[in-house]
RNA sequence: GCCGAAGUGGCGGAACUGGGAGACGCGCUGGACUCAAAAUCCAGUGGGGCCACGCCCCGUGCGGGUUCGAUCCCCGCCUUCGGCACCA
């Protein structure tokens, strides 16, 4: 009985018997088309091999690991797959910074994730490993760029694009965070290159719509996206410049303050601007602040705290609601992304155009009043309230916004001087990278023939080795002078390759269904099989991927669906995602030397333990902050739990009476780990409940008359703390006399344990606990009652007064009112 | 500024549908075992009070409200965190 709680031996040898018996795989089935007793994909972010694992990923992975464990021993087929995001920038830098090639970095990285993974005794298919820089995998990332380029979803374009000095290449809009590159946080400068683009916006509509597809998002990464994609309804208004015979529409929310424009304003980019001014007195001056705008940074360009700045055209435009003669002025607080790249100022309504009114000492005109109040000289109004109506807006004048707003676009719509529209703050997704170590996009240049996709069966376009992968500004293929020169697959003249690589999180877009068929050599994937699997029924990941990954990875769904590869339109159904680890105050990071390595803690708690406290410490979709002593408590609950299971083994088999109370204890605990896991989505509470039966089973256990009771609840602990802490469990149910716990049912509670014949009575003097009494189940409610005012402590309370009410709660409590 | 989430012991946190606040764990205090330590076990641990081996009062950010009864619902504030932010 002195045989110790010891991780180091019992942890490898089971890690060992699973993989022996592939214990975690699950095969396609046969015929895909027939319903099976139940299957769920069960998903968690295949992370960055840019190093080794951290405490989030031991969080992540943890959390899936339950998840799939139980849905498993409840009898689903569960797909609990595995791989790596092994293209991209974490990677490529990753090499940089150690001075190896990205490839070898890489797929050391990956062999010690792939170690670390087993250490951890996680549950994964690893015969459905895969990772995204293998050809056999970037092979059909290329022939999905294909199908996007061939249904018109991905171009080419000149655009003014991202541009970060220190990691040398584009960004993403997502990438950039207050005009800083997401990863390295250098400030981004505006560059104008020919980059490719995929086109999202066409399904910027439907990612909002679509949403009412998904069964649980948090409710803050959907307002997220919503926000991201920012759609606004408004209306297309037409200006007019009459010395040019010029249309210049604008885009606008508040068509009823038309009235109240008093000036127009052009974004520094827009295409006309030259010819507006060519020949004017004012050329010369707009033209360099044109230049002076390009040049600015981002970041202080878009601080709304700046003074705005702005130069007059010489020119006017007409507003087609009263014929008026507007300024036109060019300024970069328009922008030339948003809507029209112009806008019609109105000052009065508008803090922006109030502002540059302001400066520039243009008139302002108050066309919108609250009900009843006088309008605010000082400052836009901009407020909206139910009452609200307009003023000096001739037919319209008394009408509310609400009403104006239609009515307008109406009237101009009937001239042909407008039309209700919609805008999109989502920006079409660019995707070209000038980086070495990414997916090469499958495209040649050709002099005669132009843009020419490479044909599906030459793919892949094998990404060629080069000496130089280091970014210097232009991709490093660009070097590999054999490998740009290439035959034009149209007409066998000579041609360039594309020498940008493809953005990691093109590969990331649909990993998740290269899982369900990860060798077919003929096809992504066989679409039978992906529509047994998918959608993902339960994804698990990290908050801060609630835009990028999670809005690109149901785009290409979308997309793949409306091309008929794939029969369902969301690819996650339900989305967990889990809070940061903070230590020491701050999040972990290698940066703030604040990172508690994983591999040490395992090596001296256990996998079973950091799984456990990782789980134990707080709500898994909170930020929790690391306490080195917490683990510890963990180490000692399954120490506790190894004595205890132990002792009981050595005994031996032994009956037990089906209602003794720790039967009816350990029934309670089955019921209360269930719903939690199950339907609250609660990891820690589980493992509180779990402690407290041991916690009284152990006070038990030396009690002769107990031995069977003790025996059921101590096996039902071990059971219930399977998906938890696997190795130690499965060591003591072998111990136990039973085998592969792993495949043992998930234990149900038995409803007739659950029900007591008596329970403890509540009793509150208004609305105060004045005492408890243990009265039997279904006891009639006068009776409660006059139960309840027999005791002392209540009769010392009610001290003779009239009882004015009584509140009884079957079950629960009696309360009386005096 | 706009949107969202959250404020509970010395600490992490629990409390399911409006019904016993503080489960579980950390830390701390006292004790047992030990030559001693480690490990383990037992008891205690929100604050205050008293005619003190039991009972009373207060207590879930602050101020109100609804209710027999509020950590939970409503109104107003304060604080913290997250997202968005010249998007017309």
């Amino acid at each position: 009985m002195s045989e110790r709680y010891d991780p180091k031996t019992i942890e490898p040898k089971w890690q060992e018997v699973w993989a022996r018996e592939r214990a975690f795989a699950v095969p396609n089935p046969v015929a895909p088309g027939e319903e099976d007793v139940g299957h769920t994909y069960v998903l968690e972010m295949l992370p960055y091999p840019s190093g080794e694992l951290h405490m989030g990923h031991v969080k992540n992975y943890t959390l899936g690991d339950v998840i799939a464990h139980v849905r498993r021993r409840s009898g689903f087929r569960v797909l609990r797959p595995m791989g790596y995001d092994a293209f991209g920038l974490p990677a490529e830098n990753a090499a940089i910074r150690e001075g190896g090639h990205p490839r070898l970095v890489t797929e050391r990285n990956i062999a010690a994730i792939r170690e670390q993974m087993h250490r951890m005794g996680w549950a994964i298919d690893w015969d459905r490993e895969v990772s995204t820089h293998e050809p056999e995998y970037y092979r059909w990332t290329q022939w999905l760029f294909l199908k996007l380029f061939g249904e018109g979803l991905a171009y080419r374009k000149e655009a003014g694009v991202n541009w970060c000095p220190v990691d040398q290449t584009v960004l993403a809009n997502e990438q950039v965070i207050d005009g800083h590159c997401e990863r390295c946080g250098a400030e981004v400068e505006r560059k104008s290159l020919e980059q490719w683009f995929f086109r999202i916006t066409a399904y910027a509509d439907r990612l909002l719509e679509e949403m009412d597809l998904l069964e649980s998002w948090p409710e803050r990464v959907l307002t997220m996206q919503r926000n991201w994609i920012g759609r606004s309804e408004g209306a297309e208004v037409v200006f007019h410049i009459e010395e040019t015979e010029v249309d210049l529409p604008v885009f606008t929310t508040r068509p009823d303050t038309l009235f109240g424009a008093t000036f127009f304003v052009l974004a520094p980019e827009h295409p006309l601007v030259p010819s507006l001014v060519a020949g004017t007195p004012h050329e010369d001056e707009v033209l360099e602040y044109v230049r002076h705008a390009a040049l600015r940074p981002a970041a202080e360009r878009a601080d709304p705290e700046k003074e705005k700045t702005g130069v007059f055209t010489g020119r006017f435009v007409t507003n087609p609601v009263n014929e008026e003669r507007l300024p036109i002025w060019v300024s970069d607080y328009v922008l030339m992304e948003y809507g029209t790249g112009a806008i019609m100022a109105v000052p009065a309504h508008d803090e922006r155009d109030f502002e540059f009114a302001t400066r520039f000492e243009l008139p302002v005109r108050v066309v919108v009043v609250p009900a009843g109040g006088e309008p605010d000289e000082g400052a836009a109004f901009v407020g909206h309230s139910e009452d609200e109506r307009l003023v000096d807006s001739a037919q319209f004048s008394g009408t509310s916004s609400a009403e104006a707003k239609p009515a307008i676009v109406e009237w101009l719509e009937g001239r042909g001087l407008g039309r209700p529209a919609v805008s999109f703050r989502l920006r079409d997704w660019l995707l070209s990278r000038q980086r070495y170590w990414g997916c090469p996009i499958p495209i040649v240049y050709c002099d005669r023939c132009g843009v020419v996709p490479v044909p599906e069966e030459d793919l892949p376009v094998l990404l060629p080795e080069v000496e130089e992968y280091v970014p210097k500004g232009r991709s490093p293929l660009a070097a590999a002078e054999d490998w740009v020169r290439a035959a034009c697959p149209r007409c066998g003249g000579e041609a360039r390759r594309e020498t940008d690589t493809m953005d990691t999180f093109v590969d990331s877009s649909w990993y998740f269904i290269r899982y369900t068929d990860p060798h077919n050599d003929r096809a992504p994937w066989d679409p039978r099989i992906a529509d047994y699997w998918l959608p993902v029924n339960q994804y698990i990941g990290g908050v801060e991927h609630a835009i990028l990954h999670l809005l690109y990875a149901r785009f290409f769904v979308k997309v793949l669906n409306d091309v008929g590869l794939l029969g369902f339109r969301e690819p996650f159904l339900r989305l967990f995602t889990q809070g940061m680890i903070h230590y020491l105050g701050a999040k972990m990071a290698k940066s703030k030397g604040n990172v508690i390595s994983p591999d040490e803690i395992v090596a001296r708690h256990g996998a079973d333990a950091v799984r456990l406290y990782i789980l134990f410490i707080g709500p898994a979709d909170e930020d929790i902050e690391w306490q080195d002593r917490g683990i510890e408590g963990m180490s000692r609950f399954l120490g506790r739990l190894w004595r205890l299971g132990l002792e009981v083994a050595g005994r031996g088999a032994v009956a037990h009476p089906d209602d003794a109370p720790l039967v009816r204890r350990a029934h309670e605990t089955i019921a209360r780990v269930t719903d939690d896991i199950g339907r609250r989505f609660q990891f820690n509470t589980p493992i509180a409940a779990i402690s407290e039966l041991v916690n009284d089973v152990y006070r038990a256990k030396d009690d002769p008359e107990r031995a069977g009771e003790v025996r059921l609840a101590t096996e039902t602990a071990v059971s219930l703390v399977q998906p938890y802490a696997p190795h130690v469990a499965e060591e003591l149910w072998e111990r136990l006399g039973h085998e592969r716990l792993w495949t043992q049912p998930w234990p149900e509670a038995d409803p007739a344990l659950l029900e007591h014949e008596t329970f403890e009575l509540v009793v509150q003097v208004n609305g105060r606990v004045r005492d408890r009494v243990e009265v039997p189940v279904g006891m009639p409610e006068a009776e409660l009652v006059a139960r309840a005012k027999e005791l002392p402590r209540v009769r010392s309370h009610l001290d003779g007064k009239e009882i004015r009410k009584e509140i009884v709660v079957p079950g629960k409590l009696v309360n009386l009112v005096v």
